[in-house]
RNA sequence: GCCGAAGUGGCGGAAUGGCAGACGCGAUGGUCUCAAAAACCAUUGAGGGCGACCUCAUGUGGGUUCGACUCCCACCUUCGGCACCA
């Protein structure tokens, strides 16, 4: 046996008896409890990152560990192959898509393989394959014979880079940005696919039975944007009604104007003669800076509006409201009209002093009354004032009455509003799954009959990024027949949102080959919902919130029974270069972990990466770091394997037992909260331990072939390759993945005899000596008699003394 | 503005009510060597003292407690999300 540990050697040694052994392969049958551990499938951009590394290794370790607590584990691992830089690439070099991606897929896989992660390559899925997509469209199949997938004509995001229209998901930041290609995002008006994902709403704010992330599921809060109040309707002069959503009915009485969004449809009918050149002016206005981008979040923004020249009345107060046009009101959200309460709202209010409007007082705090003036916009809940009937309640009590009122009056009605907007799923892009629709000038919207799915994506298409499907652009692709009459008809030609693909893989890998169904729901019903679910948080309020709302709907259409996707989730943080910055090519400081494995080999990579900070965190990286890995892992190796020259030294097996079980422990209970640091950390003294404990007589004993034995089982899952030769060294021949965790003795995780600090006052003063075991009179008595103590308190009055096992003892004097 | 996360040595970080700085990097000194590398040993928060030791120290200011990095209140800073959303 080389003294030297040698990974280039040992490292395929062992991967490729694994392979042959066949030992992580998926046994969905076994009598074992099911552990699901799903960590995000990469996209084939070509090669894999230390990025990849950084979430994909600390992933694997949890699944080994948990695969050694005895749990039968299944780790996938998939491609999300549908994507724009497949496409951008064949565009810029004049390659084949399907080339690019499969050639990136071999080529990636290989690199995956050398970290050593215990997945089973037969249940891969690649989603560009047609036995995954043609799933895609039998699901958007369902999902528009149940409603849940509609097309609709309206202004959409559109990408002028990426060349197609997005989600609002995928427009990001105040200035939105696409969230692919960071480019300024634009409006279009198109006819486009949607999810109804709004009809979820508020299911999905109900994140109970979720072990997430206050992170992620604060944020999806706030995406979802649930606000509750009423729908009131005003009436013009004329007559017409127009509907607005408050939050705040309890301030109807204070609603002293109207404003319409620009867009508001009533908007040309009220306009009286004299102020329709101005009006229509300023919707002009609106709408060219809608396609400008009615952005800027700017506080300081002035608001700016007209007067249609009509009113309405108010319908709890009675009077006659003036009805203006400004842009601050929002076609997109509520009901494209609001009632201004400039007294209790800062916009409002803003908007009625710029064009002098009334501002009355309709609530007041418990220093005011209700002649109290109206300094600036009070939007804080109190006691309603100058509101007829409702006087004297409390805010929240008032919005109660005045929608029970306003129902019984039909003059309104309890509403929610929420700021999610449906997922638009078409892309004009051809790197995608197809959208199985055909229109028909005789039947409409009709759905490719479910026996011709898949609908192929064609090979010879010319996919310029031209603004238009390229699908559309095939010479024969989009014409058909139509399946309800046989006549001409056209195919839909775009193709769908790659979240699509990401939205369920989950149960694909499953059973990948399943030719009749999008999973097996035998294999299924055991085996969902996913255990633990591990990835980037980037995907808070898209992928993360596209697959629970694709759950939902796969549980409404009885396919399975939980009502969530993924149990636990953990997002790890991002590894950043040496500089503390983001990896880039531009700023050259790129860690490629091919070199990193050829140097060190893979153990060594999986190992520094988790031992660089909290996973959660993430954190820059550093050359110099990885050496102290190396360290380790060669001590490690060392202890294990070399024979010292002395070892007659007087040691202590009963201490080397003691730290034996508490590393099991500590490894334990930190690789199941995600803590590889820390669980790492203590190899790296046990193994410091055992260095010493190796130079006396401790060696060759009982408890040092156990501590030995217990050190390669704690890191097989951390370093599995190295673990499993040592495994060998010691004398088993079956693999150290096979076997299970050690146990632990909870009497022995504490010494026989242990130090304590004794403080007066809370100052360490002294330390004792004492046994484990003994009582709180023995250890007051053995602290009073410390030679450092007793002068102390000699003297003094004693107040208190505290004693906390095996902590500390603290005396408090006078 | 609202929601969330975070702030500890030269650096990455540890400790979630009980000895602050585990573990690692870096640094300094040493052993081995013709020399170097590797490995090993020692020291390494700041200030003071020859020294056993003492004082200070976890963003800031208060508070609770025998005891606070940890809990509470107020604030500062950084990062992430949402935002003319009615």
């Amino acid at each position: 046996m080389a003294t030297r540990y040698d990974s280039s050697v040992t490292e395929p040694k062992w991967r490729e008896r694994w392979e042959r052994d066949g030992i992580y392969r998926f046994e969905p049958d076994s009598d074992k409890p099911k552990h699901y551990a799903v960590t995000m499938l990469p996209y084939p951009s070509g090669n894999l990152h230390i990025g990849h590394w950084y979430a994909m290794s600390p992933s694997d370790v949890h699944a080994r560990y948990m695969r050694m607590q005895g749990y039968n584990v299944f780790f996938p691992m998939g491609f999300d192959a549908f994507g724009l830089p497949a496409e951008n690439a064949a565009i810029k070099n004049n390659l084949d898509p399907r080339k690019w991606t499969y050639s990136n897929i071999e080529y990636m896989r290989g690199q995956l393989q050398s970290m050593g992660m215990m997945v089973d390559w037969q249940q891969q899925i690649i989603s560009a394959d047609p036995e995954y997509y043609r799933w895609n469209q039998w699901f958007f199949i369902q999902f528009f014979k149940r409603g849940l997938a509609y097309k609709k004509f309206s202004a959409v995001d559109w990408c002028p880079k990426c060349n197609t229209t997005l989600a609002r998901e995928q427009v990001v930041g105040d200035e939105r940005r696409c969230e692919r290609c960071d480019s300024l995002v634009t409006k279009r008006d198109l006819d486009q696919w949607y999810f109804k994902i709004t009809s979820y709403a508020d299911e999905l704010l109900d994140f109970s039975g979720l072990d997430w992330p206050e992170r992620i599921t604060s944020m999806q809060r706030n995406w979802i944007g649930r606000s509750e109040g009423a729908e009131i309707t005003f009436k013009s002069e004329a007559g017409d009604p127009i509907t607005v959503f408050s939050t705040r009915p309890d301030t109807l009485w204070g609603a002293s104007f109207m404003v319409l969004a620009p867009e508001h449809p009533l908007v040309a009918k009220l306009t009286s003669a004299e102020q329709k050149a101005s009006v229509d002016a300023y919707v002009a206005e609106a709408i060219r800076k809608t396609e400008v981008e009615r952005q800027s979040t700017d506080d300081e923004k002035p608001k700016t509006g007209v007067w249609i020249g009509a009113y309405a009345i108010n319908p709890a107060s009675q009077e006659r409201v003036p009805i203006w046009i400004a842009d601050y009101v929002l076609m997109t959200y509520g009901t494209g009209a609001i009632m201004a309460v400039p007294g209790h709202d800062e916009r409002d209010f803003a908007f009625a002093t710029t064009f002098g409007l009334p501002i009355k007082r309709v609530v007041v705090q418990a220093e005011q009354t209700a002649a109290t003036p109206l300094e600036a916009a009070e939007p804080a809940y109190g006691t309603v004032v100058n509101s007829g009937q409702i006087d004297g309640l409390s805010s929240t009590d008032a919005k109660e009455a005045v929608i029970k009122w306003l129902e019984a009056e039909q003059l309104g009605k309890r509403a929610i509003n929420y700021r999610l907007r449906d997922w638009l799923v078409s892309r004009q892009r051809y790197w995608g799954t197809p959208i199985p629709m055909i229109y028909c000038p005789t039947c409409g919207t009709v759905p490719v009959p479910e026996d011709q799915l898949p609908l192929l994506l064609p090979d010879e298409v010319d996919f310029k990024p031209t603004g238009e499907s390229p699908l559309k652009l095939h010479p024969t692709w989009r014409f058909t027949t139509c399946p309800n009459c046989g006549g001409e008809a056209e195919r839909d030609t775009d193709t769908m949102d790659t979240f699509v693909d990401s939205s369920w893989y989950q149960t694909r890998y499953l059973s990948p080959h399943d030719a009749n169904a999008p999973f097996t729901k035998a294999i299924a019903d055991k085996w969902l919902p996913v255990d633990q679910y591990t990835g980037g948080r980037e995907h808070a309020v898209m992928h993360l919130l596209y697959t629970r709302f694709w759950w939902k709907a796969m549980r409404d259409m009885g396919l399975v029974s939980a009502n969530e996707p993924m149990t636990r989730l953990i997002n790890q943080g991002v590894i950043l270069g040496e500089d503390s910055n983001k990896m880039s090519k531009s700023r050259g400081n790129v860690i490629d972990p091919d070199m990193l494995v050829a140097q060190y080999g893979a153990d060594t990579v999986r190992t520094f990466l988790m031992f660089i900070g909290p996973w959660e965190q993430g954190g820059p990286w550093n050359n110099r770091g990885i050496e102290g890995c190396v360290r380790f892992l060669d001590r490690a190796w060392r202890v294990v394997t070399d024979t010292p020259q002395r070892h007659d030294a007087a040691g202590n097996a009963s201490t080397l037992e003691r730290q034996t079980h508490r590393i099991i422990k500590k490894v334990g209970d930190d690789i199941q909260r995600f803590a590889f640091n820390t669980a790492i950390a203590g190899l790296m003294e046990f193994v410091n331990e055992l260095m010493k404990a190796r130079e006396t007589d401790v060696y060759g004993s009982e408890q040092w072939r156990k501590a030995s034995e217990a050190l390669t089982l704690l890191l097989a899952p951390i370093a599995p390759h190295i673990a499993e030769e040592l495994w060998e060294f010691l004398g088993h021949s079956e693999s150290v993945h096979l076997q299970v965790w050690p146990s632990y003795d909870e009497a022995l995780l504490i010494d026989e005899s242990i130090e304590l600090p004794v403080q007066i006052n809370g100052k360490v003063r002294g330390k004792i000596q004492v046994a484990a075991s003994a009582d709180e009179a023995t250890i007051i008595a053995a602290a009073l008699a410390d030679e450092k103590i007793a002068p102390l308190v000699e003297g003094k009055t004693i107040v208190k003394q505290i004693v906390v096992p095996n902590r500390l003892v603290n005396i408090v004097i006078k």
